[in-house]
DNA sequence: CACTTGATGTTGACGGTGTCTACATCTGAG
DNA sequence: CTCAGATGTAGACACCGTCAACATCAAGTG
C-alpha cells in the first residue's frame, strides 16, 4: 500500500486552518481563505465546515493573540522594581514582536468582538493583568488609591497609541531621520523607553 | 431639446469620487470603486482615469480627513487656559465626531503612507499643531523644557490609544456597565475628560 | 456483521470585486 | 478643421467568500 495516500479527511482541519493563518499572517501577508485552503492541501469549500465565514477564523486568530499578549505581560511580573515600567515595555515588544497579529487584534476586521464571546474574554483576560497590576501597585503605595480601571485604561491608551502608531507607519511623520534597518530595533526601543517613562513619570507618587 | 440629457463626460469624477467615499464613510459603509461609480452615475471604469488604485483614492480621502483635524485643534488655540487640555480634546473629539474617517486616517487601508507624499504632508500639518503647542507651552513655562517631538508624541499616543482603542469598541472589555445610546456621547467625553486630565496633572509643571 | 446517521471534504456555481484592454466620445491646441 | 490626448464605456479576467449538492468516512446501533 502507498504510505502517503492522503486520507480524505484531514484530522484537525480546524486547527490547521488557524495555523495556517498564523503563519501567513507572521509573513506580514494578508490572505484568503482559498490561500489557506491551498496551503494545507484541502479543497477551496472545506474550511467553512469549522469557521461560519472568514470573520470567524480571523477571530480564532486574533483570540489566540490576546493569549499571547497576556504570557508577555506575565513575563513582567518577576521584575522586582518598576511593574508599571516592564509591563508598559512588554506591552509595546508584543506590539513590535507581531505587528500583523497585533493590527488583527485591535483592527476592524474583526467587525465586533461581542459576536466573538471568547474573543472577547481573552482580551479581557488580558486587560485583567493590567488592572491587577495597577491594584498590586495602589497597595505597595506606588500609586494613587483612586479608580484601578482608570488608571489601567490610560496605561492602555498610551501603549496602545504608541504602537498603533509604529506600527502603522505614523511615527515617520514625527522623524526624518535615516534610521538603518539594523538599529531599527533597538532605536524603536529608545523610543518606548522614552513614552514610558513619561507615563510612570507622570502616574508613580 | 431634452434639458436633463447626460453628458458624455462628467466634468469633475475626480472630486466626485472623492465625495461619495466620504458620504459612504460618515454613514458607516464600506465602499466598492463600483459602489461610487453607480452612486455618481458613471461606469465601473471611469474612476481609474483618475485614480491609480482604491488604494489611491482612498488616500485622498484620508488626506481630507488630515485637514479636517487641523482644523479641530486650531479650534482649541483660542482657548485662554490648559492648550494641552483643550487641544487633546479637541483631537479625541474628532476622533468621535468621525470614527470611520479616522479608522481611515490611521488604518492599514493605505498600507503606506509614503506612497503618498500629500497625505503624509497632511498629516504632518496636523502633527506640527501638536509640536508647536507643546513649544508654547515650553515658552510660557508650562511644560519642562525638553524635546518638543518627544513631548508631542507622548501626547499623541496617549489621544490616539484612547480614541482608537474607543472606536474599535475595545473599551468594552473595561466597562461592563449599561449606557443609554442617549447618554453615550457625554459619558464618552467624561472618558476623554479623565483620560487627558491623567495626561495633564503628568505633564504640566 | 449490515445499516444508518452525522461529520467532514469536494466540486461547481453564484454574484461581487479591482483592474486591464479595446473602443467611443469629447475638448482644446495647433 | 484636424487630430492628439483626456475622459468615459463595455467587456473580460482572475480572484474572492459563500452556498448547495454530492462524496467519503467514522462511529454507533441493530
Amino acid at each position: 500500500m502507498s504510505p502517503n495516500k492522503k486520507p480524505y479527511h484531514h484530522g484537525a482541519l480546524r486547527q490547521a486552518c488557524i495555523d495556517a493563518g498564523l503563519d501567513f499572517l507572521s509573513e506580514g501577508h494578508e490572505f484568503s481563505i482559498r490561500d489557506i485552503a491551498k496551503k494545507i492541501g484541502v479543497s477551496h469549500g472545506a474550511p467553512s465546515r469549522h469557521f461560519r465565514n472568514k470573520e470567524a477564523l480571523l477571530a480564532e486568530i486574533a483570540e489566540e493573540g490576546f493569549g499571547k499578549l497576556r504570557e508577555y505581560l506575565n513575563t513582567s511580573k518577576n521584575k522586582a522594581s518598576s511593574q508599571l515600567y516592564h509591563m508598559s515595555m512588554a506591552y509595546i515588544k508584543f506590539g513590535f514582536d507581531f505587528p500583523h497579529h497585533y493590527r488583527l487584534m485591535f483592527g476592524n476586521k474583526v467587525h465586533d468582538h461581542e459576536d466573538y464571546p471568547s474573543l472577547n474574554a481573552a482580551a479581557q483576560r488580558a486587560f485583567l493583568e493590567l488592572v491587577s497590576m495597577v491594584k498590586q501597585l495602589q497597595e505597595a503605595g506606588e500609586l494613587e488609591q483612586e479608580s484601578s480601571l482608570a488608571q489601567a485604561y490610560h496605561i492602555w491608551s498610551t501603549t496602545h497609541g504608541f504602537v498603533s502608531l509604529y506600527i502603522e507607519g505614523r511615527v515617520k511623520i514625527a522623524i526624518d531621520v535615516e534610521i538603518s534597518t539594523a538599529d531599527e530595533l533597538e532605536n524603536r526601543m529608545e523610543w518606548a523607553h522614552d513614552i514610558v517613562q513619561r507615563l510612570c513619570a507622570g502616574m508613580l507618587i
